[in-house]
DNA sequence: AATTAGCACTCAAAGCTTGCGAGTGCTAGG
DNA sequence: CCTAGCACTCGCAAGCTTTGAGTGCTAATT
């Protein structure tokens, strides 16, 4: 029994159950797929694929489907695939006309939704080390401060801090007007050096150490990760299989953010193009029955990422290859 | 057949319904609601409430539903119940450790959609007219810029735009001095006068008009409004009653944003406190199964609002007390 | 005039039986 | 190593029956 079409049968009940959503049987395979051999040969090899794994069978009298692990081997050999010409069409005048960077991590999310027909996630590009432009402070209560980082690369970041005291306008304007002296023109880094001496100064107000430490998070990007969604309600499409239990537990996740973030994080580190995890992979009890595709874009310093998430029974190379795409228009977009 | 008794009929359907999703029948009624009288007395009350369109049955032999009309009218004989200490406990530990804006609000929408069990949702509150502090412009190419502009109450707001040459880092600069000395402590209004003056000066810049319009939308808050969901998992609860389809138009409806911005804004206006609307009520496709509560925040001025939305088959008595508390305590954080 | 008891009637839902057929595994022969 | 053939399994759909909750009506009661 050639290794060869083992895997080519695999491929086709994959690829036949994402079609139908019905397991497949070993007559509707030889004839579909013109594999030139009998049923009861690829009874055969079903059954030594069933051996190690890759599908199952939901009941005794019923065909095939696909196991996380099958999907994997699946996915695993496949070639990466080029997005049909109108699909890449799309991105580029669905991206050109974007007029910020807000309008375009928007207009991606909504883009790459409606090409994969699954849930889609963007995170805000993080950004790299740049410099301080200016340090604005608001006083926003007698014993609050806002402060506000806008860097050279125009990002903008805010923070509030509690003083712990009531320090008069005077000397609340003089500390605004230091800290923008010492930090100018600095990266973090050495903000965070200047503002160290600053705060120590002689006879320095007792909050100090509060506001540099505050401007320091907000000029490394703070810790905020922003992340936007769209289309959601995909996953109550009936074709997907998920249950409404599974869609609940889906949101969740969504809502949630931090764990999917961290999920995405791992996956996009550890490989270089688009990469997916499969159901139990995700070692996310809530995900146990979705599959997702994540991709970096940006560059090479960012590590910003975007992804689609769907039922594990999805059409793999289909998403594979828009996010690939999108990540692709997205990072020309970014790096301006 | 007492007009009183007819009410509590209903009330009482509505209550049963609510709480067992099935429909109610005649004989658990009288045993339940200790009303006092016999099932077929109540029989008569239910064939009168349904002649009337206020209930009905899925078929023959089964007990009664509430219609839409039902809830209206449930809803509009409601006295306003408070919200139990507890919650109120909770509602006010939970929003006293909030140390920013976004934070009061991201914890308000959680916090809503966990006391209603619904999907909550929770508008920005649009900013009234304040002081420009500071407007800090940022070259982010060749042909474009960032302005980002800093209000008195500590907001933040930016905007792209495009210039039609490409000015020299002299000229951009002097541009931007002199766009803070003219708006520099003004009101959005006052502002737009100063720069159109500015804009005019002989030998201005070709673009000068573009950002001074620029500067006066970010003043002016933009038209941005943003808005931040919870609790969608709600949605896809099975107790809800709601199946896929209807899931997935609610999800749907949530992302487009628009258009159940504006409903809100109609229920909002129509009532002083929390105001409901019921199913078709809505008249909007996606959510004909859909209930929403809503109530605006922030005092007379602002028009933020904030609601619940859930399935016609909810709680209309906790998830008001619910909107209407969470409503008080976000004004008065707001309001500082 | 309103309430109640009694009763015949309706009909969805749940359970049961049955036949069908898709799909299998195995064996023997090419 | 492949294929034809065949007996076997078992979920599913269709049809049927039973059950019982709930109704509307009528006649008696207060």
């Amino acid at each position: 029994m050639s290794e060869e079409r083992r895997r080519a049968v695999l491929h086709a009940i994959v690829e036949g159950y994402v079609a139908t959503s019905e397991p497949v049987g070993s007559k509707a395979l030889a004839q579909a797929h013109h594999l030139g051999v009998s049923p009861a040969t690829i009874r055969n090899d079903m059954a030594a694929l069933e051996e190690d794994g890759l599908i199952a069978q939901p009941h005794t009298s019923a065909g095939r489907i696909p196991t996380d692990k099958g999907y994997r081997s699946f996915v695993d050999h496949l070639a990466a695939q080029a997005l049909p010409e109108p699909e890449k069409r799309a991105i580029s005048t669905f991206l050109a006309d974007a007029v910020d960077l807000n309008d375009v991590v928007e207009r991606s999310v909504k883009l790459l939704s409606d090409l994969t027909r699954q849930v889609a996630v963007v995170q805000y590009p993080t950004v790299r080390e740049s410099m301080i432009r200016r340090v604005e402070m608001v006083r926003s209560g007698p014993q609050r401060a806002l402060v506000i980082v806008v860097s050279a690369d125009a990002r903008v970041e805010q923070a509030t801090v509690f003083l712990d005291d009531e320090p008069s306008d005077e000397v609340f304007e003089r500390a605004a007007r230091e800290i923008n002296e010492v930090t100018h023109g600095l990266g973090s880094a050495d903000a965070a050096r200047g503002l160290e001496e600053w705060a120590r100064r002689p006879g320095q107000v007792s909050w100090a150490a509060t506001v540099a430490s505050a401007v320091v998070e907000a000029a490394k990007g703070g810790t905020v990760e922003r992340v936007v969604f769209a289309g959601t309600s995909n996953l109550a499409r009936p074709s997907t299989g998920l249950e409404q239990g599974a869609i609940g537990s889906v949101l969740d996740a969504i809502e949630e953010q931090v764990v999917l973030l961290r999920l995405l994080h791992e996956m996009t580190q550890s490989a270089a193009d688009v990469s997916v995890r499969i159901g139990e992979e995700t070692s996310y009890e809530p995900l146990t029955k979705t599959a997702i595709v994540a991709a970096g874009y940006g560059g090479a310093g960012s590590d910003a990422l975007l992804g689609a998430l769907g039922p594990t029974r999805m059409d793999y190379q289909g998403t594979m290859a828009a996010v690939r795409a999108v990540a692709r228009y997205l990072s020309r977009a970014v790096e301006k």
